[in-house]
This record gives C-alpha cells, structure tokens and sequence, in this order.
DNA sequence: GTCCGTCAACTAACTGGTTAGTCAAGTAGG
DNA sequence: CCTACTTGACTAACCAGTTAGTTGACGGAC
C-alpha cells in the first residue's frame, strides 16, 4: 500500500463516499466509520483531511455546488429549456438533491449561504430582468420571482412526497414536458 | 404524582415535544432523552406507550397528515384559492414541513404511504377531472399533473433553498401573490 | 367497609453497543 | 533525516432500549 500515497486521490475517494454517504443518511445519519470503509482508507484520514465530521459534508457540499452550476447553463431567454436542463440534471443525479435537502435541513441554519450560489443566482436575475426589459419574458413577475419559480417548477417532482408519485405519471418523458410546458406557460410575455 | 394518572394527557404531552423534536432534528438526530425531558416524563414511558422511537416519530407523523388534511379543504373548481389556503397552512406551520421533509428523507423508502394521503389525493385527483370536464380547468394537463403543480408552487417557497430568499421578495403577501397568481394562470382553461 | 389481587401507568437506575474523535508509531519519497 | 501521509488501537461520551420495582385506582369477596 502506498503510504506517502496520492493524498489527492485519497481525498478525492472519501468524498466520493463520504457524497453516498451523506445523500442516504444526512449529517446524523452518517457513519464516519462506515465512508472510511466504503473509501477503503483509515477513519484516521478523515480527520487529518478534513478536521471533522462537519468538515467532511461541507467538502461534499461545495463539489455538488459546484458540479450543479456547471453543468446546467442559463439562458433567460429559454426559460423553459433550461427548466428541462434542471430536471435532466435532477433526475441524473437524484442523489445531489437528496444532499441539498439534508443540507437545508440539518445545516442552512447555521451555515453561511454559499457565495458562489448567491452570486450566481444573483448574476440569472439580472439575465432575466434584462430578457424582460426586450420583451422576451413576461412583466407581469419580478425576476427574482421568475427564477424561483422555475427552479421549484424544474425540481417539482423530485421535491414531491412520494404518495404523489402513485396518482402522477411515472413516465419521465412526461413529467420532464409538462415542466417545460408549465414554464413557457408562465413566462410567455 | 398521578401514576394511573391520565394516559391521554401523557401520551399527548409526548407526542408534542417528539414533534417539535423531529421536526428539527429528524429521526436520527432526535434525542429520545430530550423528548421525554421536553414532555416532563420518564423517558421509558415513550417505549411502554409507542414501543420505540420510530414509533414515537410515527404517532407524530400521523397527527400532522390528519391535521394538515383537515385544515385545507380541497375545490377543484377554485385551484388558486387553494394553493393560497395551502400556503397559509404552510407558513403558519414551518414545523410541519420540515417533518413532512424528513419522512421523505429518511422514512419514505421503507415505509408504506398513508392510506389516508393516498385516498384524499385520489379523491383530489376525480374532482380536478370532473372539473376539467366542466370546462373550468385546463384539460392542457392531466388532472393528476394539476395537483402536482398546484401543490408544488403551493410550497414552492418553504421548499427553496434558503439562498434563494436574498433575491427573492422576503414579503410573505408578495409570495402568496405570486403562487396564486401562478397557479390561476397555468390552470385557466 | 375493609381486605386483597390485578392491572395500567409510571419511575430510577442501569446496560450494552455504538460513535466521533485521538494518538503514538510507522512508512515511503525527496 | 524530514516531511507528508497513513495506520491500528484506543477512549470517553453518548444513546436507544431494558429492567425491576412502585403507585394508586378499581372491583370482587366476605
């Protein structure tokens, strides 16, 4: 075994588990033993690499932010298409909402918000206001407005009880059209 | 002391504290202890009267489904109305969804939906349809896809992640506005 | 009417397993 | 040999659940 292996890769791999980890059982339900073991390294490393059991979450947490901002580009004047964007992203990787919510849950109380959230929600805003300044989105919302409901309308079923999910089609295809749908609805000028 | 003392009273008592309890911890970070020290009662009484801390998060799961059904009388015929109603309901019980949140969490999986929630959206899901049919809502979606939306933009902003508020009006008639204005302009025929 | 047995409701003290976090020692590469 | 990295063994605290016993109400026997 390399000792004075890749720390990288060893960080790398504990966050790996630790993101399983965490997505399934949140921040109480998580078992630093259990992410050691699933990484394959000694639980020791965990505390040398990230200080704590908090510190290892937050370390999660800022790769699915990142990942997230990344792999979904915004464009205010297809509002609708990048509400179908959010749910493909969601619904690859139902896992990180799971995150997000442990993390609104268990965290957001205490924890400051993100900056490169703030700013990147701030920087679609301003997309907005100005797709409704020519006319191509509807006036009728704020945009702070225009890009909340969008985001609730895009991750509706994955927020949604599960009891729903029995009277609601199951069809992916279906779900995924009727929040493009919805949004063009709403934003149409 | 009253040791025949009320047993309604008694198990009340804990099913309050436990809510309040879950409601901020989730299951895994509740403390037993506390509850029954919330309660002012010996803790072993919460194994004799729900059996185990599941149970406990049970009886109180079931206390809020029964409420929040009975305080939200459905119309399908005035679908903006209700998703303000639901708003309402939301905003004066913070603590309701976020227990609603964490059974989604850390329960749904391994836990059968409530019979109860199960008929009521079914029975929501026929008067949406005969509404539909009467040409008072749209018949663009299916009636089930309605109650989705309806409910979604309902608690669409209890759901958001906090970060999204800084944008967003932190007015709560401005929020209200919006989901009813939302909601009458997807459900128009 | 009082004695006694039963039972639901309740309590204080305990247990055994779990869990986050620590530490001293060791290993390889530079 | 020194720095970065890794390890097995350890611990102190915590926490869900148990146990053995207490209390008072109720009801029937005499």
């Amino acid at each position: 075994m390399p000792p004075a292996g890749d720390a990288q890769e060893t960080r790398r791999r504990l966050v790996e588990a630790a993101y399983r980890e965490f997505a399934a059982h949140g921040v109480a339900g998580a078992r630093v033993d259990r992410v050691a073991a699933t990484a394959g390294v000694n639980k020791a490393l965990i505390y040398f690499h990230f200080g704590n059991k908090e510190g290892l979450f937050t370390a999660v947490f800022e790769m699915i932010v990142n990942q997230a901002l990344a792999e979904a580009p915004f464009d205010a004047t297809k509002l609708p298409e990048y509400a179908g964007r959010i749910f493909d992203v969601g619904e690859a990787n139902p896992e990180a909402l799971r995150l997000v919510t442990w993390h609104r849950l268990e965290r957001a109380a205490d924890q400051p918000p993100p900056q490169a959230v703030i700013a990147a929600n701030q920087s679609k805003v301003e997309a907005i206001a100005k797709a409704q300044a020519a006319g191509q989105v509807t006036a009728r919302y704020t945009a702070a407005e225009i890009l909340a409901l969008v985001l609730s309308i895009a991750n509706m079923w994955t927020v949604m009880s599960p009891e729903m999910h029995l009277a609601a089609p199951t069809d992916p295809a279906a779900r995924r059209a009727l929040v493009v749908d919805a949004v063009a609805t709403l934003v149409r000028p």
